[in-house]
DNA sequence: CCAAAAGTGTTTCTATTACACCCATGT
DNA sequence: ACATGGGTGTAATAGAAACACTTTTGG
């Protein structure tokens, strides 16, 4: 810090990133959530954050929380926004930037979400929580619905194999409207971006649906274009 | 700070944010930027920045950035994101959040401006910048962009009575491309967010232009319907 | 055989695009 | 009288929305 004196009279403050951890379990998006296990507002319901070191970017912050709870690295996140209120934080001036990340509700460390409590909540089922905790989650939420719309599709949030009905619900919840099911797919098969497969999955029918995969070179090239994907 | 040493053992981190301040002179669109009056990078060109002090919130210090150059308040400003990389800012570890603000270009403190040695710049003559402030402004760029193609129009970049020709080259400017005449007057009129005055504005043809000011109710409601504007 | 979910086409309507001529006026 | 920018309507196309029946199969 050679020269950092030229700074001298600037107030240092404390920055802080927030992540909303968006899941799918084949029926509702969720949020994980951890019971605070340090003070302030120890034992209530928040957000997994952290401070920002010296020494990483505040991209790499937001990665290192999310490895943290989660076990999950190279995982796609997106900063938010900036939660910059005087008192937001009643132990000191701290000011956090908001990232959502989207990963498989079955593809995370167990032995770590355990460790911090952790628990999926149900978008529209969130309890109280600390500080602007439940505003990040509702700009999240709006922030994920648009994103949604014109980059093609998250599939982040679904296993490798998934069925139409499936990817259907995952939209309906997230734009928060059920989508017509043949225009659905008649929409989103028109993409090229879904490789059906030969094998059903049965689990939630007799007749069983058709899996499908993602062809992720003509999902690059459709989010590079800006695609209007659905409405 | 009674209780602040819970957070003795995180590193704080100057914290500062940086407005690209966008104005529109009836045939570009530009952006305002000052000669450095000070180190780092002293002379060369950046935007109009300043660091978070203990006792504003962070939207709050950019509204006061913006005030010590223009001399203006009460104006509408955007939060776009977190310039957060580690050697950004070759002094000390600072993180910005930038900023737009939209205003009308006729209606600033000279004064002030001219102790900033300020200029304005074309967004397509943009001059070599300081740290990562270019980016800031391509970023801001393409927010500006997508905002205006659903947020109804960003009234604020012109005087209070102007014409259709003028309104569709802000159009053309931000956005880009050249909007068809008919068509554009057609799909702005049928909002009925225009109110046609019985005056006209003889500055750029023989013929003259009729003028038109905002209905600022019907302005709002579009607003609040999220309303797809222009393509 | 029946309950439950999967899968599939056509029509209507609405929004976007493309396109060209006359008007008013200052010089 | 002419050059310059202002103002206006219609037809073609593309995309979105509305809508209902048949298929499969485990129980």
């Amino acid at each position: 810090m050679s020269s950092s004196n030229l700074y001298k009279d600037i107030d240092p403050i404390y920055l802080a990133v927030d992540c909303i951890i968006f899941g799918f379990d084949g029926n509702d998006l969720k949020v994980l959530l951890i019971k605070r296990g340090f003070k302030p507002e120890k034992g209530k319901w928040s957000l997994m954050g952290g401070f920002i070191n010296k020494n990483e970017s505040v991209d790499d912050g937001a990665k290192r929380v999310l490895l943290n709870l989660t076990g999950l690295g190279d995982i796609f996140m997106k900063q938010l926004h900036v939660f910059g209120e005087i008192n937001r934080d009643p132990v000191a001036r701290t000011v956090s930037v908001s990232y959502y990340a989207l990963i498989n509700i079955h593809d995370y460390d167990n032995k770590l979400v355990r460790e911090h409590e952790a628990r999926w909540f149900t978008i529209n089922k969130i309890p109280d929580l600390i500080f602007d905790h439940g505003e990040m989650i509702s700009k999240a939420i709006e922030s994920l619905k648009k994103d949604v719309k014109y980059s093609p599709v998250r599939f982040e949030l679904l296993p490798k194999k998934f069925t139409l009905p499936q990817l259907k619900r995952l939209y309906d919840c997230i734009m928060g409207k059920e989508h017509d099911v043949r225009n659905f797919s008649k929409k989103i098969l028109s993409t090229g971006m879904l490789i059906k497969l030969n094998e059903k999955d049965s689990n939630s029918s007799k007749k069983g649906a058709f899996l499908y995969r993602f062809d992720k070179k003509r999902y690059k090239t459709l989010k590079d274009e800006g695609f209007l994907f659905i409405s």
